[in-house]
RNA sequence: CGGGAUGUAGCGUAGCCCGGUAUCGCGCCUGGUUUGGGACCAGGAGGUCGCAGGUUCGAAUCCUGCCAUCCCGACCA
């Protein structure tokens, strides 16, 4: 019929696709590798973002904003930050266009407007920021500077992915810097945890805090901080970074401060983002082969009522007490749409908003009326109730929080089972292929060795845990004495 | 960048082997009947068959080249 998806189980990777595009969220643009986000999608986004900007505020950070364009030279300035994003960057070497005279209608590069020094589009802002922050600090009273910034930004990889992945995505970077290596690490800390707390607290997504090995950490940073969150098909993903960036980018753009004894030393940086791809992390944890299913408190529409009736007359009696239960709702606070749409019928509605995980719908006809009730259902079990229309309201307001708590429960407990310890090498590769998730294995703690383990089986290092209990152990593949163990996934 | 696949109406497709100007379903428009899980009837609109060449009286179909997208891999948030 109209809609219908891949089922996860054919086809996990289509079924993601599908929905994403069924549901409204996104769609392929005429540009490789770069996506249409829709009104639906944007509006999550939207949602997603106020509630991160409340938080980064009331952390004590401001918003700015600095150029898409990094001169060439600004890029290359803090080395290792340079090496990992060179091989994927877009850069601007013309400035202007020209008739094609061999080709009528057409429009060539003018080789006369070739640019003096070449512009690097950012795959992040260190750079262009960092040499902003040269003139803006001086002294220990410039600092802490805790700045903020909502942006897109372009990283030309090979292969890309609704939301996952796409050529050009939006996202925040904080860029903060401090007078002490303590506050910054504090400060890299702290917005982890902010992350943690949104993830947890508003996508119901369970994440895991992390250390990444030094392998898996950003380019020029001393030590990436991670959330790792664990999809429906076994597979992590990363949905947040928070970096302690030491004074490699101060020494890189010279941004020095004077103490209060007058001495001069080099400023603490930090960096922390997260992307669209939450958006991807959202579809992929809770939805299910009917469509999305969306947490109460990032859902763009809480509550959709639809009417029920015969005939016009009905009909009127419907709108009319919708109108007052539209009121109360909103009063309320609660998104809600009326969808009184006469091309579709109501079956037709419960499909499409089931699609659309719309996390309360309400069925309003005649007999509902005349017992003074209406029809409830709830997004993520399905389960149909029948709740009193006086006080309706109230009753929704608990049932959107049982709905979050509900939704987070089964992703934790999802999450909870597939974290499994493996002692030995084959252990380890079994549960990788059979039963997949997070594999926690001792470490010898080398490069080589995580090298090595990727190479075998395309599983990495996820992650450290922060609350990592110490235990003598011996590495997985080598054998070697560890200390503790780690968490391993294939990742998205 | 390697491997695989696909490109025909807004979407999904048939036709291609064996050349004769495009099939069906959904959606859309008009009118009517409907509305408690993806409605029905009647009428209607909508196409550079991915692009460019070539073969031919004639190309969606055969040949050559190109382009784009998706999937798998390597790379990466």
């Amino acid at each position: 019929m109209s809609k219908e998806i891949t089922s996860m189980k054919e086809d996990y990777s289509q079924w993601y696709n599908d929905l994403v595009i069924k549901a409204g969220l996104a769609d392929y643009s005429a540009v490789r590798g770069c996506m249409v986000i829709k009104p639906y999608g944007y509006a999550l986004w939207e949602n997603m973002q106020r509630q991160l900007d409340t938080m980064f505020k009331e952390t004590g950070h401001e918003n700015a904003y600095f150029p898409l364009f990094v001169p060439k030279s600004l890029f290359e300035a803090e080395e290792k930050n340079a090496e990992g994003f060179a091989k994927e960057c877009a850069i601007v070497t013309h400035y202007r266009l020209k008739a094609d005279p061999d080709n009528k209608g057409k429009l060539m590069v003018d080789p006369e407007a070739k640019l003096e020094e070449e512009l690097v589009v950012r795959p992040t802002s260190e750079a262009i920021i960092w040499s902003t922050y040269k003139g803006w600090i001086q002294s220990y009273r410039d600092l802490p500077l805790l700045i903020n910034q909502w942006a897109n930004v372009v990283r030309w990889e090979m292969r890309t992915r609704l939301f996952l992945r796409t050529t050009e995505f939006l996202w925040q970077e904080g860029h903060t810097a401090h007078a002490t290596e303590k506050e910054a690490i504090d400060e890299t800390v702290q917005m982890l945890n902010v992350y943690a707390t949104f993830a947890e607290s508003y996508m119901a997504l369970p994440v895991i805090k992390g250390v990444k090995s030094a392998n898996e950490r950003f380019a020029g940073a001393l030590d990436t901080y991670c959330i790792e969150a664990l999809m429906q098909d076994g597979k992590a993903l990363q949905a947040g970074t928070s970096h302690f960036l030491g004074q490699n980018f101060a020494k890189a753009f010279d941004v020095k401060f004077t103490d209060k004894e007058n001495k001069l030393d080099y400023v603490w940086a930090t960096s922390w983002g997260v992307s669209t791809r939450l958006i991807g992390a959202l579809v992929m944890a809770h939805s299910d082969d009917q469509g999305l299913v969306l947490p109460p408190k990032l859902a763009p529409i809480q509550v959709v009522i639809v009417p029920i009736f015969k005939g016009q007359e009905q009909k009127q009696l419907i709108d009319e007490k919708v109108s007052v239960l539209l009121q109360q709702l909103k009063a309320a606070g609660i998104s809600v749409k009326y969808d009184d749409n006469d091309n579709n019928r109501p079956g037709w509605k419960f499909a499409e908003y089931e699609m659309k995980g719309v996390p309360v719908r309400i069925a309003i006809g005649a007999r509902d009326l005349a017992n003074n009730v209406v029809e409830v259902a709830r997004r993520d079990t399905k389960e149909k109730m029948s709740f009193s229309i006086d006080g309706l309201s109230g009753q929704v307001i608990t049932l959107l929080a049982e709905i979050q708590q509900a939704i987070y429960t089964k992703a934790k407990n999802f999450r909870d089972n597939l974290v499994t310890e493996a002692n030995q090498w084959d252990e380890f590769v079994k549960l990788l292929d059979e039963k997949a998730g997070f594999i926690s294995a001792h470490w010898d703690g080398t490069g080589e060795t995580e090298d090595k383990i990727k190479e075998l089986t395309k599983a990495t290092i996820r992650c450290i845990p922060l609350d990592n209990k110490q235990e003598e152990g011996k590495c997985i593949l080598t054998g070697n004495p560890s200390t503790q163990r780690v968490l391993f996934a294939r990742a998205y």
